[in-house]
Formats: structure tokens, C-alpha cells, sequence
DNA sequence: TCCACGTCAG
DNA sequence: CTGACGTGGA
């Protein structure tokens, strides 16, 4: 990275929007999932070519690879509410089932989820303090507290540091479950806008191991955050 | 159990078929799932009421939980192949997302999916020596090997013990990640008819921990099983 | 709340 | 092959 380099870091605009293609989606992909192929009357033994990988097939599917888009989705608006994770996956908004990161080492972070999860998380709304992955390797369940030290070896928490380091744009999506003011109030998930990685670091976890934070900062120009206001209690 | 319900064990037509409803579908769930709702142009702070689980509310969620149907559901037939856990699930073919036992202890088991992922597992078609659910506690991922004894106390164990006792007719689905003969040559899950429980018993596993083992045998008069051959090493 | 023979991209 | 802030039913 050059010294003009570094000072385009002062700027506020995200850099790099949408140098990658939109996954070209199949056709409504969950109609696939919910294929049934319904069995022939009388089918005899079923044949099996044996199985030999050609390249041109290895070849397509690392096409089918470049994936992935970063910065806005065309067709998806800042407030945009989705019910699942699959949704998302299938728009381009968020490409993974599970995890909260969502990105290659070569691009950086694309999308993170936010889903109050993570114990050491902090949400501010314009201002994120976001745990890395990994450090959970003796939880059968994913949502376990801290029980060994994170590192930014782990391939998300080294995608969010490409972030940083080129300042690209994150797409935030919070999730219904997290408690933070800012999390939607309808069941699912919700496209919270662009946020660039500020900072990252090593700390104590509440648990007492290291965890990799992130500061997230929200790009200014962006509609609103919508808030949560909690009934007073009565 | 009186001594003519002892005697009626030795029949094999499958009792107990279709007594329970199938559950009222809603509209293809899938369009649920991807439902993405647009952002409001300019919404200010989202007002939640302050939440309070009325009883109605609770009441009507266990009633759909009233679920499942012992034996064939209508509109499958056997050999008929589906993409993915979840396309079963919501056919109420297998309304397990994960796990390979589906039931409840009233009824017993309602199906079970064959996948290959234990190792204690033999498939020869008409019978099948099923391992229990359990035992994997440390895994991180479900596929490892036992660690710790399986029992019948656990709850899809139980479940298919009482199958056993009531002859129940249990649906059997062979995934296509098992190494058997009898799984199916293209990717996903196939429906292959129903099945009683003949057996249970609790066995040492290839790991040396007890796995619950069970015998289930395959109704006859239903259509033959498809049989997968390998193609002659050349 | 808990479990569970998933699912997909890297 | 491995990891991951899921998901639904009991």
C-alpha cells in the first residue's frame, strides 16, 4: 500500500463497490431443493457410470465459484427484512448458512451478520464492536461462550482484516435474536447497510481467552437505523 | 400388551397406518422462508409492544404441533427422490432437518433416514441394522465416531423401541452418501417404503462404546428395492 | 432449552 | 475436507 494510499483511508466513501459479478442465481434455487423426482413403475437395478472427474467439470465449478459481490446487491434497499438465512444466501446478501462472516481472503469480508450470538459483542448502531470467529472448539453447539484463544489465522477474522487494510465496504445485517437496541423486531434478519472495519484488535474475552475484535464504523448517507424502544416497563 | 396383541407381532402387514393427520401445509413454506420485505421510505423508531405470550397464542402452536403421520404419505410413493432434508420435511416425508430419527414417544418412530454416517451401520436391503442416535457428545461435528456408551433413554432411541412394541410401520429413507448398494446413485435422499422394527439391543460399537442397535426388517408386497452396481474396476 | 445421519462456500 | 452468529421439533 502506497502513502496516497493511506491517506485515501481519511475518506469517507467506500471504495471498491461491485467489482465483482452477481452469482448468476439459478433459476429460484429452493425450487431445486424441493425437487421430488418421483420413481419409475418398474425401475431394474439403476446402472452407474463410474464416477471419473473430468476437468471441464472441475473447471466449471471453480467458475461457479466467483461469486460473491461486494458492496450494495442491486435490488436490495438499506431497512430490506429477510426470514432466514437461506433467503439471504440466495440473494447474494449473505452467502453462508451458518457463520457470521461471509467472504474470501483475496476480496476481504462481504457481509457479516450481527446476531447476538457472541458474548463479547457490542452494538452501537453506527459503531460495532464485533467478535471474530473461531474459539469455540469444544462446543458441540456454536453458541457456547469462549474456550480457547481466537487468532486472525482463522480465515474470517483474516477476511475482515483485508477489509480493513483496503478500506472495502461490509454489508451489516442484524439478526432478531440479538438483544442490542438496534437488532430488528420482527423475526429474521435485517440489511442494516455498509459499515467499513476501523479497527482490529486482540483482547480478553469475558471468558477470559483472547477474542479478535473489529470496530465497524457505518458509512455516512445511508437512510437511517431503525431503533428498538423497548415498553417501559410497567 | 395383552398375549393376542404378543401373537399379532408375527404378522407382517404394518399396523396403526395413517392414523395420525397430516399436517395442513401451509402454502409452500419455502415462499415464507424467502420472503424478503421491503424497507418503509422513511421509517422512524420501530415501537415494540412489550411482549406477552398470550395463552391462545400458546395454545394454537402446540396444536400444530400435532404433526406427523405413521406410514405412507399421501402423494409419495416409494422410490421417489428428494433433494434435500429439508424438501422431505416439509412433504412430511422426514420433518428432521438433522436428525435421522423422527417421531415422538407416543407413536413411536414415524421415519428414519439411512446416510452413512455410522460407522455401525449395515445396510442389505430388506434389513437394516440401524445405530441409535448418541454418544457423540464431544464431536464438534456430528459425523465422528462414539465416544461415550449410546442408551435408550435417549429420546429418538425410544422412540423407535416403541415402534417395535406396536409393530408400527416406520418409513425408511437411504441417503446418498452412504457407501450401501442400496443408497441412492444420484445426490440427495430417496423414500424406499416402510419398515418394522424387528430387534433392538445394545451392542459394543467399531469404537468400542455401546450403540443401540437396531433390526428393522421391510415390509413385503411394496416395490423391489433399487440396487445401485458399481461399475467393473477396469 | 435441548438435540440432531445438514448444508454450502472456502 | 473443514468450519460455521442455523433451524425445527420434542
Amino acid at each position: 500500500m502506497t502513502d496516497i494510499d493511506m491517506d485515501i483511508l481519511e475518506d469517507v466513501k467506500p471504495r471498491n463497490l461491485q467489482i465483482l459479478p452477481l452469482r448468476k442465481l439459478e433459476s429460484n434455487r429452493d425450487e431445486l431443493d424441493n425437487l421430488e423426482v418421483k420413481a419409475e413403475p418398474e425401475a431394474g437395478p439403476t446402472r452407474i457410470k463410474k464416477r471419473r472427474r473430468s476437468k471441464d467439470e472441475s473447471v466449471s465449478k471453480r467458475r461457479a465459484k466467483i461469486d460473491g459481490r461486494i458492496g450494495e446487491i442491486s435490488g436490495i434497499a438499506v431497512g430490506d427484512h429477510f426470514l432466514s438465512r437461506k433467503a439471504m444466501s440466495q440473494r447474494g446478501l449473505h452467502n453462508k448458512l451458518v457463520a457470521g462472516i461471509a467472504g474470501n481472503k483475496e476480496h476481504g469480508a462481504l457481509s457479516i451478520v450481527v446476531s447476538g450470538k457472541y458474548e463479547d459483542d457490542v452494538d452501537q448502531g453506527n459503531v460495532i464492536y464485533y467478535t471474530g470467529a473461531g474459539g469455540q472448539k469444544n462446543a458441540y453447539r456454536q453458541a457456547g461462550p469462549q474456550t480457547v484463544d481466537q487468532t486472525f489465522d482463522n480465515h474470517s477474522n483474516a477476511c475482515l482484516q483485508v477489509s480493513q487494510v483496503n478500506r472495502t465496504a461490509v454489508r451489516v445485517i442484524r439478526g432478531h435474536d440479538s438483544n442490542s437496541k438496534y437488532a430488528p423486531g420482527d423475526k429474521g434478519f435485517r440489511y442494516d447497510g455498509l459499515y467499513w472495519v476501523d479497527d482490529s484488535w486482540l483482547e480478553d474475552g469475558k471468558h477470559g481467552f483472547k477474542v479478535c475484535k473489529f470496530k465497524l464504523k457505518r458509512f455516512p448517507g445511508q437512510p437511517p437505523l431503525k431503533v428498538r424502544e423497548y415498553a417501559t416497563p410497567s
